[in-house]
DNA sequence: ACAAAGATCCGT
DNA sequence: CGGATCTTTGTA
């Protein structure tokens, strides 16, 4: 297993994106079981000039943790009832993040934070040094991409960016075995 | 102090 | 297609 380490993450978001779709996420729980679910659909955030990006409104408490330096957690509610899950990347004081919304066994960014049991209490995680949650390199997979979802309100020019990555033929992946 | 909106999901 | 549900944020 080769876990994603800082210099992972503190590249630009446009260069995290490829590399990060495909890659094997892994839960590690209170009795010491792992679950690892292969990542098939993100979206990235890119910057205060993107628009559809949190961060675009400038630093406040819930976005402050996006102007760290890439590898944290950033995690928040919408609709008063999702929990979603961000990786910061890039440098400090440069907001990006990818947004995790489908895992080869659970499709949707609200539903595979509840089926990780991730919350509030991951804001902040350092994703390259936790016992509990953490990224392996992967796979090679092939993805198309296509605009955002959800991001409307972010003006004609940001919310048809194509930052969104599907892998192709998900159905059809499964985990790597051991020594593969 | 108040109102509005939201990177979603589920059931009809 | 509408309702759920509540935090964050802007405005006064």
């Amino acid at each position: 297993m080769t876990r994603l380490n800082s210099d992972f993450f503190r590249r630009d978001v446009l260069a995290v994106g490829p590399d990060l779709i495909g890659s094997i996420l892994v839960r590690k729980w209170g009795d010491g079981a792992e679950s690892r679910h292969i990542v098939t659909e993100l979206e990235l955030y890119r910057g205060v000039e993107d628009l559809a990006c949190h961060a675009s409104k400038g630093k406040t408490p819930r976005t402050s943790v996006m102007f760290e330096e890439g590898g944290l957690v950033y995690v928040y509610l919408v609709y008063g009832m999702h929990w979603l899950l961000n990786i910061v990347t890039g440098e400090k004081d440069n907001p990006q993040a990818v947004l995790i919304r489908g895992l080869h066994d659970c499709s949707g960014p609200g539903r595979l934070t509840k089926m990780l049991n991730i919350k509030g209490d991951f804001y902040g995680e350092d994703i390259t040094a936790s016992s509990r949650l953490w990224f392996e390199k992967g796979e090679k997979v092939t993805f198309e991409v296509g605009p955002r979802i959800g991001v409307d309100y972010a003006g004609e020019y940001w919310r048809s960016v194509p930052w969104r990555y599907l892998v192709t033929n998900s159905e059809a992946l499964t985990l790597p075995r051991k020594n593969s």
